[in-house]
DNA sequence: TCTGTTATTGTTATATTATAACAATGTAAT
DNA sequence: ATTACATTGTTATAATATAACAATAACAGA
């Protein structure tokens, strides 16, 4: 089973320590704007952070916000099968983990029998706060 | 059931057109590059199609690849539940129409009891061709 | 320690994706 | 003809992401 990386260089813990105290998820520039008091001042310094925590499933991508959340499902070792519940009225997004379901997508076979490595999932709805 | 548009305007034909030609998803200023012999001049003319497309459910956005694909699963009159295969080697991309893979999803509830109106699912992996 | 190798960083510029804003035109019901 | 609404054309700009290259740091083996 594939490890979540130890120690991260400087930038990367600067990067993932602003996800992490996000209740939600952060855009690239969003993030940009947060972390230039700590000297990290263009883009590719942001965006390079990025896809080393996105490659070691310590945060997601959500693509369909172009966005960025901190991992908290300690089941989710690595980032190949996600599964995440956005709300369309806050835009408050929650990583789902449900082992049911992680077993089901993971088993899935297409029609002409094909398996697949790694999956996104993206549910949509309205939350309870905004019923 | 929500029903799939009849009629389409002008751009909004011209742009299906060209993604329904594709065998593969296009990305929006590849349609602009093909459409601007048409007329369609501006990224705008091209977005609202689009958006109207997507609306409607003819084509579906694949998220992870910020590209426009024709909706050839016709038990999708809507795009509130897609999914979709995509091969990481040569970028295929098919539309997956499983009724039990539809079923199970629509059906899904999280820990909360909270179920959900839409979902997108992408699964990643290397096709046939590509082994 | 020295040295080669790799990861990381800093920096500038640019590419790619998408929308705002507003005027003009078309379409269809009353 | 008047109204309402969708669509179009157009310019400009916002938002997201990467290329390219030089400099520095981290680290393992000789
Ligand atoms: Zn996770
Ligand atoms: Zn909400
Ligand atoms: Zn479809
Ligand atoms: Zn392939």
């Amino acid at each position: 089973m594939a490890q979540k990386k130890e120690y991260l260089s400087k930038n990367q813990k600067i990067v993932l320590d602003i996800i992490e105290k996000s209740a939600q998820p952060m855009k690239a520039y969003s993030i940009l704007f947060n972390v230039q008091k700590k000297g990290l001042k263009a883009p590719p310094q942001v965006y390079r952070a990025l896809d080393k925590l996105v490659e070691i499933g310590k945060i997601h991508k959500i693509e369909s916000r172009n966005a960025f959340i901190a991992c908290r499902n300690s089941a989710c070792t690595i980032t190949n099968a996600t599964a995440f519940s956005i709300c369309e009225s806050c835009e408050d997004v929650k990583e789902i983990s449900s082992s049911k379901l992680s077993k089901y997508l993971s088993n899935f076979q297409d029609k002409e029998g094909m398996k697949y490595n790694k999956y996104n999932l993206e549910f949509f709805g309205i939350c309870k706060k905004c019923k």
